[in-house]
DNA sequence: GATGAATGAGGCTTCATTCAT
DNA sequence: AATGAATGAAGCCTCATTCAT
């Protein structure tokens, strides 16, 4: 699985042949399917894996805030400092989802109608609504453009030497102040 | 072009095949290689006329705007409603730019040092800061978040049948208000 | 298909990959799959087509005779002298027929209920029966017989040097003869 | 062996490979190789433990009777009972037979020039034209026929639902009378 | 006695491309 | 201008077998 995400972080969906994901690993083709039933279950498993461990990450980190305004913020610093340290990995996830598609022609891992990783977001930014901390928006919406902010930047890694992680989050901890509106209600305060 | 748009966009990149776009078209295999020198040229050509009538279509907008805040409300707007007449077009191209590499492995559609539509969303954000308009904020890091915003519609669209197009617009108008800050320079003034 | 054939005949269904016919006939694996949707498609074709020409030979035999026994006398005949002149292509459909699963791990070209070509040699024998020119026996089990005494004939010639069609052919018609009882008939009149 | 026979009965010689005769054994596909030195063992053990048990069933069962007439009547109704009570063993060693083949592509288990089996049901005819109790005929290809309406049978026992085997026995028996002339004889004494 | 790990050969199929027409 | 024929590389997967434990 290891080599399977370096390939895919490295050499894209395409590449990610078994023969190449073989070769990187230094073993047979066959040990691959040895030990995973198939290429989807191989790719299953890392997805899996990689969400596994970075929702637990984000839980953990949620689970020592309490205002509306500090979770959001440790939601995003989380992910985000999640991608720093996993950042093939979240890459290689990228790829799958973004490309695995079923017999049928559909993604596999996109999930068709309710998005859980958007809903658990979504929910974050009501509660700040529910309690007053936040302004008024569509949480919905809002929640699409913070998670497209975070997703975006495994990309950036790749293709911008120049991209430094720490300020992309304070930017992006900045915008997602000024959109809740976190803010003003500290000013009030 | 157009059946490639199409079969890229419901299909995607890996589902794009030759025969595949061929058969859509109603044609062979062979006439496609007969207009294009071959496949990339083909994928090639698509992202560059969809890219092209897409930049005419903000360079147009763009020039009716003058106030920084309005130029960068104008280029969102613009951006959003071309991906809302042109759907398939924008899918295609996403799906093209985001898995086309090179023989060497590179991505080929990628620049990979300086990106010019992140430059020139770049230049205009810092446009208003240096005309005492926008707040200070990284403006290389908000274009990026910016973009990641806009580039992530054309992907609800597909998957999401609840996506509201012009909500979204309403609401990433909004959020780029705020992040500029063009909203506290009209108060003051 | 011809290629096909002959290896099917003398390798057996294992031994007939593609690789192997497309070696024999001078092309490649290719060049199979270009004018065949895929291996089943090959072998249907096949099938199909011998078949097809075998029945047409017994219909056309049929049609000549009037009496019952004449009748069955020439559906043996002509089955074996048809197995005479395409020995190779019975061979390969026996081969087929008898080997060739779908994907559930049934036969493929095996009828599970009722058994046309065994369906039209049952009535045969029944119509002798009808017209007093039979004895009393149940139809569809000599029915069963004679197909199997006539389907393992192409069997026979593989590995029987020996076996001479001529000869099993006067054989089996004086077989069939007593037993349909045909003989007592021509004693009474 | 046992697991073997059931895996070739239902999914053909084709679907018979060591790691699904493994799986319906509940072992793993070392062990079959650890009794077996290699496939065609295994292979060769089912058809000789087969032949052997049904060959001193025979045997057993033609010890019993004297006259020729009977002793082919016991030869025919021995091997179909076998075959009821045997089916899917029966039918493993068809596949077997039928199927298998040598590095040279010859057929494993069928014999080129003698066949023992055949060449014993042949004597047992002979020796009833001996006696005077048969009527004249070739005995070698009336062996073939009647062997090849045992045969059959465990094929009709697996597609067809309907297909009795006492009737068909009873069947095969009148028409081995019919054809060895047993009747006339006992008419005539 | 039993097994998990590993492998290489081979099977079917898809694909982008070349060539002659 | 258009196309059918042909190809070789590559992809995923199955299989019988070997080896060390």
């Amino acid at each position: 699985m290891k080599c399977a995400i370096e390939v895919l972080a490295e050499s894209g969906y395409s590449g990610a042949s078994l023969a190449e994901i073989a070769r990187r690993a230094g073993i047979s083709k066959s040990v691959v399917l040895y030990y995973f039933s198939g290429k989807d279950d191989l790719l299953s498993s890392v997805v899996f894996d990689v969400y596994g461990r970075a929702g637990q990450a984000i839980a953990e980190a949620l689970s020592h805030e309490t205002s509306p305004g500090e979770k959001i913020a440790a939601y995003v610093r989380t992910n985000l400092h999640f991608l720093e340290e996993h950042a093939a990995e979240i890459r290689a996830v990228v790829e799958i989802v973004s490309n695995a598609r079923g017999a049928d022609g559909t993604h596999s891992f996109v999930p068709q109608g309710e998005d859980p990783v958007l809903a658990h977001l979504e929910e974050l930014l009501r509660e700040g609504q529910g309690s007053g901390d936040f302004r008024e928006f569509d949480a919905h919406y809002l929640a699409i453009i913070i998670r497209s902010a975070i997703d975006t930047a495994s990309g950036r890694l790749v293709v911008d030497p120049s991209f430094y992680l720490g300020a992309y989050t304070r930017e992006l901890l900045s915008v997602v102040e000024l959109a809740t509106g976190t803010h003003r209600t500290e000013d009030s305060s």
